[in-house]
DNA sequence: ACCTGAACACCGTTCAAGT
DNA sequence: ACCTGAACACCGTTCAAGT
């Protein structure tokens, strides 16, 4: 092929393609030459609207994380109410359950977020929420700090397990289809883990779980207030 | 090269040479061809000794987390106390703080934890001790199992964001030693992020924002048991 | 069983050259 | 500025062949 013309792709272009590639095939398959392939470029053309992959992976980070709504309340900077925790909980709540859906539905995001530094004015942007509602209920600063980070840990952390047991059973699924493969790695330890075992069976549902785990974060975090 | 004498190495051999690897040069060195290199074989001949490289790394996580002791007090089962919840906060606290000394002093070994399912023997031992820790506290199986996920999801999150802040701030440096790369990515959007820019300023030492985090949400955990 | 060597289908990235 | 084509130094994995 010659050069070709001048066809000029806009970012919004390059970072549709990424993304059409990694709800297709996931996070893998986001690659340099994968992206340019789908575009219809070469390789190295990418290099000239991304200065390496990383910086690639971080405009996808910006775009998914510029799809979470924040501070949605119309009121504006005119927060004050009476309850400054219960503000915050529902704040916050907002921010987690609005990031967990953004990356739910979106298979191989997970990937991306743990791939990336998540220092983007986006990712700034909800950490400012974050920091807003924890002192809004009356936390000191670096306290507010430590609890954003545990917010932020909490979210991320749990959809990354989700996103690994959704893709294990998926697999145990394929290989249960293939009747030939017997179970390997029946291991039969001298150990045996009652408690796990037992719990196993509980096929608790992600999304409640996450809920949980999310609101019983708050009581300890809240409760980290200056007595007053 | 002609096939060479039969060394017929064991599966620690290799693994040391992969920790080797991993602590040298970071997760990314850690590939079948490095690790086949270091011990003087051929890439394929590691296949004779695991399937794929999955399995390679679901070998070394498992060493990795044997290394954590778990149960260390002498009384065996007879673990009656006068406070369940607080001999719970001491056992879960004791495993959060044993795997994340684990994890902080082996560079790499999040990447290793990240790539990896984590239902190994050795992980669901962990499992185990914190399921018994919390419902020694009184919290029912159900309410075990999601508070044993949250503190799993905490500790290997809060590993996680340091690894990537340190590796962060390492580059940072690095760039500032080269005198001629200006400040790149100086957006000056017009958002501008008041508390966050000033947290910043106060940073915070990685350890005790982890303690105090896994405090936090052991106070909200814990608070979780029934009425009685 | 354990190992080699060649091969396949990929990566990210650089460089010289074209328009 | 934007793009191609060749190239470099890597990946994981398979296959046929040797001992």
């Amino acid at each position: 092929m010659k050069p070709g013309p001048r066809r000029s792709l806009s970012h919004r272009e390059i970072l549709d393609a990424a993304f059409e590639l990694l709800e297709a095939k996931g996070f893998d398959a986001v690659s340099v030459r994968g992206v340019a392939g789908a575009l219809g470029l070469t390789p190295t053309a990418m290099y000239t609207y991304y200065p390496n992959k990383q910086a690639l992976l971080a405009g996808m980070v910006e775009q998914v994380l510029g799809r979470l709504p924040i501070g949605s309340t119309a009121d504006g900077t005119a927060r004050a109410s009476a309850d400054g925790a219960a503000d915050a909980r529902s704040r916050v709540l907002a921010v987690a359950h609005g990031l967990r859906d953004l990356l739910v539905h979106r298979p191989g995001a997970v990937g991306l977020l743990l791939a990336t530094p998540l220092d983007g004015a986006n990712a700034r942007r909800i950490d400012e929420e974050l920091l807003a509602a924890f002192t809004g209920a009356g936390l000191d600063l670096a306290s507010a700090g430590r609890a954003a980070h545990a917010v932020r840990i909490h979210v991320l952390g749990a959809v990354a397990f989700d996103a690994a047991e959704a893709g294990r059973t998926a697999e145990a699924q394929a290989e249960a289809e293939t009747p030939g493969a017997a179970s390997d790695t029946l291991w039969d330890d001298l150990e045996s883990f009652p408690l796990a075992d037992r719990c196993r069976t509980l096929a608790d549902d992600p999304a409640e779980r996450f809920s949980w785990g999310v609101e019983r974060l708050l009581d300890g975090l809240l409760a980290a207030m200056p007595a007053r």
